[in-house]
DNA sequence: GTAATATATGAACAGTTATTCATATATTGA
DNA sequence: TCAATATATGAATAACTGTTCATATATTAC
C-alpha cells in the first residue's frame, strides 16, 4: 500500500481527476491537434501563414522542402483544422483556420521566450 | 515560372513569411512543447495534474498505465517545462508548470469542443 | 549497516510517422 | 480535344517514439 506525507489530500486530487479526465475521445481529439503542430516542418507553415494566405508554391517557397512533402503536411494541418482552403483557379489558397491557432502559438512561443 | 492571380499579395507574403520565420532553434523549441503534450497518454497526465500537486503513484492511479511508462512521460513533460517536480520524503510530487500550460490546453479543448 | 518503498532509467522491440518517388486529379488556355 | 500547370495522393522506406522489462538510485525505518 502506497503512503506519502500528504496521503488524503493527494487522493483526493487523484478522485477528484478520474471523475475530471475527458473520455477517451475527447482526449485524442485534443492530442490529434497538439500532434498536427508538432513538427517542425509544419510549424513552419503555421508561422508563414501569419503573413496572409499563401498557394502551395508560395508555402514551399517560404519553408522549403518539396512541393509533396508541403502537400502531405498541409493535408495533416487541414485534418486537424488549423488551416482552410479555398480553391483560386489552378490554386489553392491556404490561411489559418481561426484565431485559436494564432493564439495557441503565441502562447506558447511566449513559454519558451521565442519572439514571434 | 508560377503565376496565380493574387501573385503580388501572395509574393509579398512569402517574403515576409520567410523574414519572419523563427531561426531553427525556436522552432524546434516550440515544437518539442507540442510534441511534449501530443500524446494520449501525457496529456492526461496534464488533465490529471489540474486537480493540484500529485505524487507518481497518484498519477499512475489517475491516468493508467505502468509505473514505469508513467515515470517516462514525467521526465519528457519536464523537460519540455510543462510540470515541475519536486521531492517531499520518498515521493516525488508533480505539479504544472505555470499558468502558460492550463492556458494552451484550454484553447485547444475549446478549439475541439471539449468542455474541461 | 539492511530491508522496504518510491521513482527513474537504459535497452530492446513494436508501432507510428515524415519523406520520397511516381503518378493521379483538376483547372486553364489553345 | 490536347498540353501545361498546380496540387494531391498511394506506397515504400527510413527515422522516430512509446511501452515493456529489468535494473538502478534515493529515501526512510529499523
Amino acid at each position: 500500500m502506497h503512503t506519502c506525507d500528504h496521503e488524503e489530500l493527494h487522493h483526493m486530487a487523484t478522485e477528484a481527476a478520474k471523475a475530471n479526465m475527458p473520455d477517451e475521445e475527447d482526449v485524442g481529439r485534443v492530442a490529434a491537434v497538439f500532434k498536427a503542430i508538432s513538427e517542425p516542418s509544419r510549424l513552419k507553415i503555421l508561422f508563414a501563414l501569419r503573413q496572409g494566405e499563401m498557394c502551395v508554391y508560395h508555402i514551399v517557397e517560404a519553408v522549403g522542402g518539396t512541393q509533396s512533402a508541403v502537400s502531405h503536411q498541409l493535408r495533416m494541418l487541414r485534418e486537424a483544422r488549423m488551416i482552410k482552403a479555398r480553391r483560386d483557379g489552378q490554386n489553392i489558397v491556404y490561411s489559418l483556420a481561426d484565431e485559436h491557432v494564432l493564439a495557441v502559438l503565441e502562447l506558447v512561443c511566449t513559454h519558451v521566450n521565442c519572439r514571434i
